[in-house]
DNA sequence: CGATAGTTTGACACAGCTCAATAGGCGTGG
DNA sequence: CCACGCCTATTGAGCTGTGTCAAACTATCG
C-alpha cells in the first residue's frame, strides 16, 4: 500500500511533507500521490481567515501543513463554541456532506494542501485503504470530541484551563516527549479563542491563567510564550 | 451492493430487522447477511445493566434493535458524562480499538444484535461497502458530538433541557412525522441521567421541568410520560 | 509615540450548585 | 386492597463559581 522504497518517484511536494507520513496521504501510493498533487495546490491563510464557508467546504479538501485551525459551531444569537482542533498533519473538510454547520478559520497563520473534492473521492473508490484512513481520523476526533464533552460538562473552570494546556501542550510543542515533564509553546489561541473553546468568558479565562502563574504551574512571556515546568503538576489540575 | 430482489434468500431473523434497512447492515448482501447471521445472536439487556466494560468492547459489536444505550465517560473522582445515546438500529461498539475508555449501559431494556468483532472485520476487508456505511455512522456521530458540545459550552440550563426534549422526540416518538407539530414519547433516561448527559444537577432538571410544564410547553404523567403539544415552541426554547 | 486590539483586574449580580426536607410512584407483603 | 418502604423526583433556602460591566493596563505596529 505504501511505497517508501521509491521514493523518488513520489513527488517533490509530498516527499517531505508531513501529511505523506502521518496523514491521509500515507494510505496512497506513488501514482495515486503524483495523480493527486496534479490537482492539488498549496496556499497559505492569515489568522482570523475563514477557510470553510458554506460553499467552500463541498468544494475542496485540505491537510493542515502548519498551524492551528479552529472548527466553530455559531448559535442564532451569536454565541460560538469551539468545537475542535486540526494541527498538522490533520486533515481538513468531511467527506460526504453532513448536514449540520460547521465553520473552519486560520487560528493562527495556516499553511495547507489542497484539492478539490473529487479528486478525493475518485481515489477512495480505487482505494480503500484511504477510505479507512480517512475512517481512522474520524473516529479519532470523535473519540476527541468526547473528551471534551466531559471537560465541557463537568469540569471547573480551572480544570479546563488546564486541560486545554495540556491538549495544547501534546499537539504542538516541538520539543514534546514521552518523557519530558516539561513543555514549552506559543498558545495558538486568543483567549476569546480559548473561552469559546471552553464554554467560559475571556474574563474567567484570564483569572485561572493568572492563578496558575501565581501558583508556579506555568510562566507567560508576552501573553502568548508558555513555559509549563511540570506537565504532571498541571495534569494534577485538569482534572482527568 | 444491497439485493432487496431475492428477500427469500436473507436470513429469516434478518428480514424483519431495522439494521438490516437503515443500519449497518444494509451494506451486507444476502451471502453476507448469511455468513453473519451464523455467528450473531440477539440478547436483550435490563435497565441499567453495563453492555461495554473495557474488556468486552474489543470482543463483540452489537446493533442496537430497541431501547436506547448510553454512552458515558467518568472522571477519575467519580463525575460523570453522558457522551452519547444510542437509539435503534445504531451500531455499537467502535471499531479498531480507541485509546480512550468509554462504557455502555442500557438505559432501558435493550435488545441487540451481537457478533464477534472478527466477523465484521473480515467482511470489511472483503466489502468495502461496510467500511462506507461504518464512515458515515461515525461522521454522523461526530456531527451529533459537535452539536452536543455547543449545548454543553454556550447554552442555558433551559435551553439545555429544552434541546434535551428535542433530541429524544426526534429519536423516539414512534408517531413522529416531519409534518406533525406535536410529540409524545417516554423518556428513556432518570433525570440523574438526563443530568449527566446535559452537564446539570438533578435539581436543576427537575426545576427546568416544572418551568416548561408550568408554561405549557410540555405535560408529564408519571414522571416519564412526555406530552409535547408544539415542537416548534419547545424549539423555540433551546437556544438554537 | 500614539492608536488599537488584546488582556488583566475589580466590584457586583445571578444562574446553577449544595444540602436538606418533602412528596410522589411503585413494588412487596400482609 | 391497603400499608409500608424504597427509590426517584420535587421543592426550598442559602451559597458560590462564573458571568457581567467597567476600568486600567500592555503589547504590537504603524
Amino acid at each position: 500500500m505504501r511505497n517508501d522504497i521509491q521514493t523518488e518517484d513520489i513527488p517533490a511536494l509530498c516527499a517531505s511533507c508531513e501529511a505523506r507520513h502521518r496523514g491521509i496521504c500515507a494510505a496512497l501510493d506513488a501514482a495515486q500521490l503524483i495523480a493527486l498533487a496534479r490537482s492539488s495546490h498549496r496556499h497559505r491563510a492569515g489568522e482570523g481567515e475563514e477557510l470553510v464557508g458554506e460553499e467552500e467546504s463541498i468544494e475542496r479538501y485540505s491537510n493542515v501543513l502548519s498551524g492551528v485551525v479552529k472548527l466553530t459551531k455559531t448559535l442564532s444569537d451569536g454565541r460560538q463554541q469551539i468545537v475542535g482542533l486540526r494541527f498538522a498533519p490533520d486533515f481538513l473538510g468531511s467527506p460526504f456532506k453532513v448536514e449540520s454547520k460547521l465553520n473552519a478559520e486560520a487560528a493562527t497563520k495556516v499553511s495547507l494542501c489542497s484539492f478539490p473534492r473529487g479528486a478525493i473521492e475518485r481515489m477512495m473508490k480505487e482505494q480503500p485503504g484511504l477510505e479507512h484512513r480517512l475512517l481512522q481520523q474520524t473516529l479519532k476526533e470523535l473519540d476527541e470530541a468526547r473528551e471534551w464533552m466531559v471537560t465541557l460538562g463537568r469540569k471547573t473552570a480551572a480544570e479546563k484551563v488546564a486541560s486545554f494546556l495540556l491538549l495544547i501542550a501534546k499537539n504542538i510543542d516541538p520539543s514534546a516527549r514521552p518523557d519530558r515533564d516539561k513543555a514549552e509553546f506559543e498558545l495558538p489561541l486568543t483567549r476569546a479563542d480559548i473561552a469559546d473553546f471552553l464554554g467560559l468568558t475571556i474574563e474567567t479565562v484570564s483569572r485561572q491563567f493568572t492563578r496558575l502563574r501565581a501558583d508556579g504551574i506555568i510562566a507567560i512571556e508576552n501573553n502568548r510564550q508558555v513555559t509549563v515546568p511540570s506537565l504532571s503538576r498541571l495534569e494534577a489540575r485538569s482534572g482527568s
